[in-house]
DNA sequence: AAACATATTTAGGCATATCTAAATTAAATA
DNA sequence: TATTTAATTTAGATATGCCTAAATATGTTT
């Protein structure tokens, strides 16, 4: 019997993201085992994975030569991103979560398939531009701002600068449940005052009161733009 | 390699699911054939699935003498009820969609694992006791208003007497797209004038001015109760 | 009690998504 | 350039959930 609705399946949609996500990060010639990794998974299970999205025209793929997304793929890598990160911001905002609890039930409600929810869900928050960890949200029509325009990484700010918290890289739950312990979460206002020399951990002051230490690797997870610099 | 962490299948909840509301249709002797026509299946798959579940102790299930849920298959059936009956209620009430386009979506948003997701929904709606079609919705402890208590079907009602609209039987969309267009929706009041011996067609007044004829057919798909006797 | 109709179960297959282990390819090193 | 190493792919299994067709059980007629 052939499929009469063509749809993607969940892991599916969890490849292409994984592909799109390894590609924001710089890679330009994607592998099997960095696929394998993000997905945790094993390479011969990406494989098999390859054959069926290139099959799909969701990717170009050649035989150990490595992936690119095709234009059709990254729509629906876009996707799926937007409704994670709507969904995050939903459960941040509307059901008080911590922003260190959402991701993996947003793991699952990005599947849902519903244009007309995730418009609504959209509309509900009135059209937010970032999620709780700062990072962009996709337009309807995919347009996504390019990752954190104007930011740059904490541990490589101008001191005495008023800065503000624009997203973080690391989007671990420790790391996340560790900034927000601290205040650091996106939207505090910060200010470089001194970097040590020996280990080049910083000197802050958060939110213009709050003084607090924090190591180079902390900071050069942490993105940051002049006060202002982004609405 | 064992399974380090129990859990259901979205098609298990959906089997159980099926044959709690068949169970409560009234059906005590309940078949594999009931189940395969609820589920849109074959019997053969029905077979697998309750040897399946007979495994897991969700159901009590002997070969050829039919199904019966166990206190724990109960639990996650109405589990999945509550579930689905609060993403309804969310749904309508927050993202205001009409009561005939929910039921898809929130097919798919009660398997979401998120037991603090359902708490925090439910909480955010302010405990709703029942959902838009006027279905009881389940507390977390899986106790259920018994169905309907204090509802007759609108056929049976008396005349003349002040009537409030507590839920429809028939769940189908082109149901209750009618419903909608007329009115007829739970909270409305609604008064039986007359009925025909003819057809059993009746003349109604919803609302207390507009006088509106229903076919037997219909009444016997709409639940009533006495105005203020269901708060 | 035997024969029949109907419901249910079993047997054997298929598709998806995974795995391990073996084979193959690409790229780096000698 | 030949060899080695590391990555990738293929081959062959497994588990889930579904199917069709054949076998079997139940219960109802005759």
């Amino acid at each position: 019997m052939t499929k009469l609705i063509l749809m993607n399946t969940f892991t599916e949609e969890n490849y292409l993201k994984a592909i799109y996500k390894i590609a924001e990060e710089g890679d330009d010639f994607i592998t099997t085992n960095d696929i394998a990794g993000k997905m945790n998974t094993k390479a011969a299970s990406v494989t098999d994975m390859l054959r069926k999205l290139s099959a799909k025209k969701l990717i170009k793929y050649k035989k150990y030569y490595g992936v690119a997304l095709t234009e059709n793929g990254k729509k629906v890598a876009l996707n799926i991103i937007r409704s994670h990160r709507l969904w995050e911001m939903f459960l941040v905002k509307t059901l008080k979560f911590k922003w260190d609890e959402v991701h993996d039930v947003a793991e699952q409600l990005e599947h849902v398939r519903s244009e007309k929810l995730v418009k609504h869900i959209d509309k509900f928050l009135n059209f937010p531009k970032f999620d709780p960890h700062g990072d962009p949200i996709p337009d309807a029509n995919g347009k996504i701002i390019s990752s954190h325009e104007k930011s740059v990484l904490l541990s490589e700010a101008k001191h005495d600068k008023n800065l503000v918290i624009t997203g973080v890289k690391d989007h671990s739950v420790s790391f996340l449940q560790l900034m927000e312990k601290s205040g650091i979460v996106p939207g505090s206002k910060i200010k470089v005052k001194a970097v040590q020399p020996y280990d080049k951990s910083l000197s802050l002051v958060l939110n213009g009161r709050k003084k607090m230490f924090v190591s180079n690797q902390i900071a050069k997870n942490i993105l940051v733009a002049n006060a202002g610099g982004r609405k």
